[in-house]
DNA sequence: TCAACACTTTAGAATCATTCTAAACTGATA
DNA sequence: TATCAGTTTAGAATGATTCTAAAGTGTTGA
C-alpha cells in the first residue's frame, strides 16, 4: 500500500485513491492482460468502482510512462500488458485467449530493412484455433 | 471486365457493377492493402462513386470468400490484404506504411503450444519507425 | 423475352469502444 | 490549513463499423 504509493511517486504519478486501486490489481506480481472494459469488471467484482473515464485515464497514464504495453490484437479492443518486457504472444481470437512467450525466439530469414525506416520492434504472434 | 465477371461468379459472388469496379481496382496485379476508407477515396479518385455501405459489405464478402486477408495492426482501421498468400508486413503505425514480407521467414525457439490448441497461424510483424 | 424473386445497394440510424468536456474534487505544498 | 495544479467523473461527442429496411438489379425458368 505505501509501496503502491511510493510506486506511484517514482512514476510522476499522484497516488490518488483510484491509481493505488489500480496499480493494486495490475501490479500485485502476476502479469496480466486487460482491457478497460475486464479491468472495470475485475475491480467492480473487489467493490471497487471506478469510473470508465478514469480506468482509461489511468491505463494511458501507466502506459505513457512505460508501467504497461499495448497490444492490437483485434480491432474492437486494445489490451494493456503489465509484462513490460520485450515477449511474444500466444492468441485465440475466438476464445480472446492470451498468453506471454517470454522464451527468447529468433526470427530468421527477415528481407533488408526499407530504405531509411528503423525496426523498432519485431512482433510474433502464434494464432491458436 | 469479363475476366473479371467470371472471377466473381467463380466465386460465387454475383457481378454488380459495384464489385466489378472494386474487384477491378482490388485484383489488378498489384497487390495492396487496403482500408473501408482508404479505397472509398482510392475509387472516387477513379469517379466510381460507391456507398461505404457497400465497401464494407464487399470487402466482407471477398473477405468470406478468401479472396483477401484482413489484418488487425492498428485499434481504429481494419486492413485488407489482396495477398492472399501466408506472409509477413513491415509496418509503421506513425507513417501508416505497410510493405509485404514475403520471403520465407523462420521463427525458432517457440515454447510447446498450450495443451489441447492447435497453432493456427504464425504472424510476424516488424515495427520500424 | 420477361416475370418473379433472391440477392444487392444504399441512406441513414444504431452500436460501441474510446475520447472529450467541463465541473466538482483532492493530493501536495508552504 | 489555504491554495492550486492535478484528478475524477458524468455525460456528450467521436468515428469506425454494422444494421435496417426500402428501392434496385442480376438470374433464371417458362
Ligand atoms: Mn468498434
Ligand atoms: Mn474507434
Ligand atoms: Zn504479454
Ligand atoms: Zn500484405
Amino acid at each position: 500500500m505505501n509501496d503502491i504509493k511510493q510506486f506511484l511517486r517514482s512514476n510522476a504519478l499522484r497516488p490518488t485513491k483510484q491509481r493505488i486501486v489500480i496499480a493494486g490489481y495490475l501490479f500485485d506480481g502476476i502479469d496480466k492482460h486487460v482491457t478497460a472494459e475486464s479491468l472495470s469488471t475485475e475491480l467492480a467484482k473487489r467493490k471497487h468502482i471506478i469510473s470508465l473515464a478514469t480506468i482509461y485515464n489511468t491505463l494511458h497514464d501507466f502506459y505513457e510512462n512505460g508501467l504497461l504495453k499495448k497490444l492490437t490484437l483485434s480491432a474492437d479492443r486494445v489490451y494493456f500488458d503489465t509484462n513490460t518486457d520485450h515477449h511474444h504472444h500466444f492468441y485465440s481470437e475466438k476464445e480472446q485467449f492470451l498468453i506471454d512467450i517470454n522464451k527468447n525466439i529468433k526470427v530468421n530469414g527477415l528481407p533488408k530493412t526499407p530504405k531509411n525506416k528503423k525496426i523498432n520492434k519485431i512482433e510474433v504472434i502464434v494464432h491458436l484455433d
